[in-house]
DNA sequence: CCCTTCCGGTGAAATATTTCACAATTACTC
DNA sequence: GAGTAATTGTGAAATATTTCACCGGAAGGG
């Protein structure tokens, strides 16, 4: 792969950031963009953009700044973006279905390959064109032959951690978990947690701060 | 106030998860716990969680361990947790039926005390036990009424910027937005973005970090 | 009641991140 | 085509965070 040094998990949030920002510029047809016109949008330093974009090997001219396609492919090949990947989803509840009709998948360059539930008045359902839900029972066969490397899990929490069993059997590499406890798992899987609680009382926190 | 130092992002994280542990804790009727404990739980080493913990002036007995009610109080107390707080959510979608429907707000000390829509399809739904879901033209008469001092932002991105305006003109000091966009605000309201698209990114990025 | 062991508190060292400073380079102006 | 202003790249300083090391206190054993 490049020589690109590991990016701290600060780096990875403003750089999605960045991201977000170039990509909204390419829509409005610009060609070029400076650390500062970023960072004014981002609320940060020049400098820091400056920094985190060093990392990735930058091209940016004096003057110019930086080429806003080039930027965000670079942004995109250090993320993995563009390669073509497989998720499922495990739980077709409210949360389930926001996320199944969003447009991150596209975005990330996932491919949400199949849903499951429990629930037998939700099998069968289309979360997805071409997509039906499917029971839970199937988990093994369609991670399988879909070759499905992510699984996302909306499940409640008491069911979180068999979920992530499931997955795991099945032979995903990577987890997504929405629900809101800590799921263990082999160190070789990438287990992601994000409990919505969190930013919530992150947002107390901050208010009180604030006060 | 007390003499709390301002906690970093990540240490402000931790903490939740932290909280998570002696939750889970409480309920299995533990009255003590180690720091080597939680640090198993969490994945980190015990010395950081006595350094998290010594910031909000612990009080861990040698040999002991930590009160688990007593901890998670102080925890709990430096989110400002337990003081009553109102919230309203805007977009009634997928993702706020989610949330509407969890237990997050109880969990952070918030009553979600109105949930606002444009879709007159989805006025006058029921969001919640004595909550009906309201007209966004309602939104600056409610939010004074209801005394809410936060707005959660689950509109489609278009309506974001728009919404949060509509918020902090009624007044609310803190926003969370789940468009995927940076919304502005006065320097004096708190904004937590949530793209939930980032998680999926940073997944992707771990991944292939992992290969 | 003393000795041993375990475990929290906490300053200090090590490491990581952020910010600064400025040379180098490019475009623009006249 | 030379001078000027703008903007990146990047090492180094400043700051913040994490990890280490060890003191001292509490429980348990004899």
């Amino acid at each position: 792969m490049s020589n690109l040094k590991k990016l701290s998990r600060a780096s990875v949030v403003r750089l999605e950031l960045y991201l977000e920002v170039l990509e909204q510029m390419q829509k409005e047809g610009r060609t070029h963009v400076t650390s500062a016109e970023i960072g004014e949008y981002a609320g940060l330093a020049p400098v820091k953009i400056r920094q985190d974009l060093f990392g990735l090997g930058t091209d940016g001219k004096p003057r110019v700044g930086y080429d806003v396609s080039d930027l965000a492919q670079l942004i995109r090949n250090a993320f993995d973006m563009d390669r073509a990947k497989s998720a499922c989803l495990v739980g077709f509840g409210n949360l389930g279905r926001a996320l199944a009709g969003s447009n991150i998948w596209s975005k990330a360059g996932f491919r949400l390959a199949a849903v499951f539930d429990r629930d037998p008045n939700v099998i069968g359902l289309e979360a997805l064109e071409d997509v039906q839900v499917k029971s839970i029972n199937e988990i093994f066969g369609v991670i399988k032959s879909e070759e499905i490397e992510t699984g996302i899990i909306t499940v409640p929490a008491s069911a979180a951690q068999d979920t992530a069993n499931h997955l795991v059997n099945a032979g995903v590499r990577s987890i997504w978990n929405f629900a809101p406890i800590k799921i263990s798992a082999p160190e070789n899987i990438v287990v992601e947690n994000q409990s919505l609680a969190w930013g919530l009382i992150t947002l107390s926190y901050r208010m009180k701060l604030a006060m």
